[in-house]
DNA sequence: CTGAAAGCGCTTACAG
DNA sequence: CTGAAAGCGCTTACAG
């Protein structure tokens, strides 16, 4: 059997609170003590079990990084990739491993009711009622990134609206004026006036932008699309169809943009000579796409730098519940030019 | 303060066992208790504690992966992050989250000694003594990948020597016989003798095809490199110093392999006419190299599956430690051809 | 169907 | 410097 602490109390002839503490206050057991607990110790091959140390300091050592989707394609999404990379440079120093919870059976509840974890980052828990619930319920700090901001709870987001507002202007201030959005998939019954949140924010500055050159955004033709390439390729096509006129695309998301690159090149269209497209998130494979594209670009690594360290001092308490908001920058692809027709 | 069974029980006039049961085994409870019980519950928004429970079940219903180096670093490795992406696979259908462990301050063994898990999977833990001492004191299951298999631990690994075999092959079969190797930088004193593990069953893979070919491989020019694009490009350098009559190069890892094919095109060197390229793992940016990238790539998430299945399996009881060698595949892009010097 | 009690393996005031 | 004892919040035979 794996021994315990009280085997290695018997074997060195001492109290288990003197073995507790050789492992976590040798200052305070004698040398000579202490070099004998440490002999029997690793003679026994005995390891404080990191279950019981948690369960009597209440801290698991751990946070938690909730994500809506399950983990393979969550992975594999660069996006995300950096995202973990970025808090991994700040609970690294901190010694606090990451455990990715994703839905158990579909259920984000159960997922969060059972991590062992001394506080949460979520992605994009927008409009997940419950699960906010749960989180309030397990009483534990959390930090919400890419959602609604709410009262009292801690978020972190990009700049959606600026990044929008940038996105658009540069759009207008080419000369365009017959432009189409392409927007993403919000639940039924599909109006992007229920957007919340990101989505919300990205379509004010959208507007924003387009108030200022006395356009409407009521006006303006959009298109929801699920986030993939090939979602992309059929919304785009709608979006033509809608105002074959259209001589720029603004997407909400890089992904879809991609998907208009395609199915514009599919048309004969030439980008940005007939057709301007402008993204949004900066992901890597927006560099390499042909032409590169305009997009605007969000810096995941340091969102998740920032989230993380955010949730440390909550959990330290060092911090209080704050409301962050990280620059958006425009990068210059290829993708845009003024109209041509 | 965060209400515990026992404020449960009290508040709904039951034991603290009818409390559990009414979580964990609903029928062993009658109806009208159980409605009571969990009423007052989610009245006192009650959320059963993970980590009390796990010190009772002596589960704690996560798995660890540990990783050899900083996080950061690692989860950007695209490698990488397609195993974690197998490993979710199938963790995720049985409810495992993950804790992505890495070394603190630099220490494995800590990292180990803490980490709340059920198992193990490590990756590259190539002759980290103490570690695998600290991961059997632990007395949890554990699989090793990328690494040396050991009698009685289980372990996942790429058929190296098959897939080496396979490119020294193809290079020799091409008609190349002065061939230089890229090899992977060893501890001091940098001998490739002292290989183990992987690289070991590489290089024997290497030589295997060569012995076919009559050439005995301490004859073949062997330059050691770490693995990033920079060290490829500088070993690449120092190896057409040592034979700059070099029709073929074979490296161990694709990084490097593309950090030859840098160098070679800086010299005014055609690949694959004046000089040809195999690289080993199929990583995705050998696909879009220019040329592409002939290489012997592995599987990576299916790797991460794998792995995760047989640590599952043994934390069951339902496997024992096995030794799997997964296929790997000569994947042609266009940086191998015959020799024309 | 329900409950009293022991146990999981630690940590930590508190006394001595 | 050292130890007896309580406590962390659950689960689970075992009785009733």
């Amino acid at each position: 059997m794996k021994p315990t602490i009280g085997d290695v109390a018997a074997a060195a002839g001492v109290s288990r609170t003197s073995v507790s503490f050789a492992f976590n206050k040798p200052d305070r057991v004698a040398e000579a003590t202490l070099e004998r607990i440490l002999a029997v110790a690793s003679e026994l091959g005995y390891v404080p079990d990191p279950v019981a140390r948690s369960m009597s300091s209440g801290r698991t050592g751990a946070i938690g990084v909730l994500v809506p989707q399950a983990l393979p394609s969550m992975v594999s999404n660069p996006l995300f990739a950096e995202f973990l990379a970025g808090v991994a440079l700040t609970t690294e120093s901190r010694e606090l491993p990451i455990l990715l919870v994703s839905p158990l059976q579909g259920s984000m509840e159960r997922a969060v009711s059972g991590a062992a974890v001394d506080g949460f980052l979520t992605i994009g828990l927008e409009g997940f009622r419950p699960t906010v619930q749960m989180l309030d319920a397990r009483r534990l700090p959390y930090v919400m990134v890419d959602s609604e901001p709410a009262d009292g709870v801690a978020c972190v987001n990009p700049d959606d609206v600026g990044g929008a507002y940038l996105a658009m202007r540069a759009v207008l201030d080419a000369g365009h004026r017959r432009i189409g959005i392409l927007g993403i998939q919000s639940p039924p019954p599909h109006d992007w006036r229920n957007y919340t949140g990101t989505l919300a924010r990205r379509m004010s500055g959208y507007a924003r932008a387009l108030a200022e050159f006395g356009i409407a955004i009521d006006d303006v033709p959009l298109v929801e699309s699920e986030v993939s390439e090939e979602s992309g390729v059929d919304a785009t096509r709608e979006l033509l169809e809608q105002d074959p006129a259209l001589t720029a695309i603004i997407s909400m998301s890089d992904i879809c943009a991609l998907g208009a690159l395609e199915e514009l090149s599919r048309r004969g269209l030439n980008v940005p000579e007939d057709v301007s497209v402008v993204g949004f998130d900066g992901i890597p494979e927006a560099r390499w796409s042909r032409p590169a594209l305009t997009t605007i670009a969000q810096d995941p690594i340091e969102k998740g730098r920032v989230s993380a360290a955010l949730l440390v001092g909550l959990i330290d308490g060092t911090h209080t519940a704050a409301h962050l908001v990280l620059d958006t920058t425009l990068v210059a692809g290829e993708s845009l030019a003024p109209p041509t027709r």
